[in-house]
DNA sequence: TAACACTAATCC
DNA sequence: GGATTAGTGTTA
């Protein structure tokens, strides 16, 4: 039953955090070794229950499990002495109250695992979520800087008309305020280098070249 | 020898 | 069928 959930868990786990995976089947495989099975229907040793009879099983009263529940809270581990008292109070075998505590440990650590993985899960889940938005940031962004580049050629391609039409003295110090452009609605700003070099500057005033032809 | 993992038996 | 109690084999 609860091997069954870990074995779904650890199937989960190989499959998004490999890493991961591989370390815990590592421990895995250096804690579980094969175990023989237990015989059906052979109640035997403690309580002289003799072999083939059905265990009658005992339920605790609830003052009982609450006394057991608040020890369990103050401590996980039962030490001899405190297992002694906590028997003699309860009118409990001390052997019951040392099983209870066994019980009460697993149930705790299927607790704790189940709660991990959860966490595990949820991280997972929202580390995909923060993959897609960052995907279209860079989609997002790699059409504005084609948008730009397009502005930019326009630029130039007029810069180039107007040196060949307009020869006169006023077109150097045009072509002087042309090579500096503004390119706002991008968040960028140009400094053309040459006719085929182009330095942009981002938001961050870092000057990066937008291409060189 | 206690603690643990695994399992069966039983209860609800 | 899940939760609980308890038996069994292994390990440190």
């Amino acid at each position: 039953m609860t091997g069954n959930k870990v074995d779904d868990q650890m199937e989960l786990i190989s499959h998004f955090y490999p890493q991961i995976y591989s370390q815990l089947a590592q421990q895995q495989e250096e804690t579980v070794k094969p175990r023989r099975r237990r015989k059906k229907n052979k109640v035997e040793g403690r309580n002289n229950t003799s072999e083939g009879v059905m265990r009658k099983r005992k339920l605790l009263s609830e003052e009982q499990v609450n006394l057991l529940e608040r020890s369990f809270g103050d401590q996980h581990k039962l030490e001899t002495e405190r297992k002694a008292k906590l028997a003699s109070e309860l009118g409990l075998d001390p052997h019951q109250v040392a099983v209870w505590f066994q019980n009460r440990r697993a149930r705790w650590k299927n607790k704790k695992l189940e709660e991990e993985y959860s966490k595990l899960k949820t991280q997972h889940a929202d580390t995909i979520i923060e993959k897609y938005r960052l995907e279209a940031e860079v989609l997002k962004m790699k059409d504005q800087l084609c948008e730009a580049k397009k502005k930019i050629e326009r630029l130039l391609l007029e810069r180039k008309i107007d040196i060949s039409s307009n020869n006169s003295p006023t077109s150097s110090i045009f072509s002087m305020e042309l090579s500096h452009f503004s390119l706002g609605e991008f968040g960028m700003e140009g400094q053309l280098m040459d006719d085929s070099m182009l330095f942009v500057a981002d938001y961050q005033s870092n000057y990066v070249t937008l291409w060189d032809n």
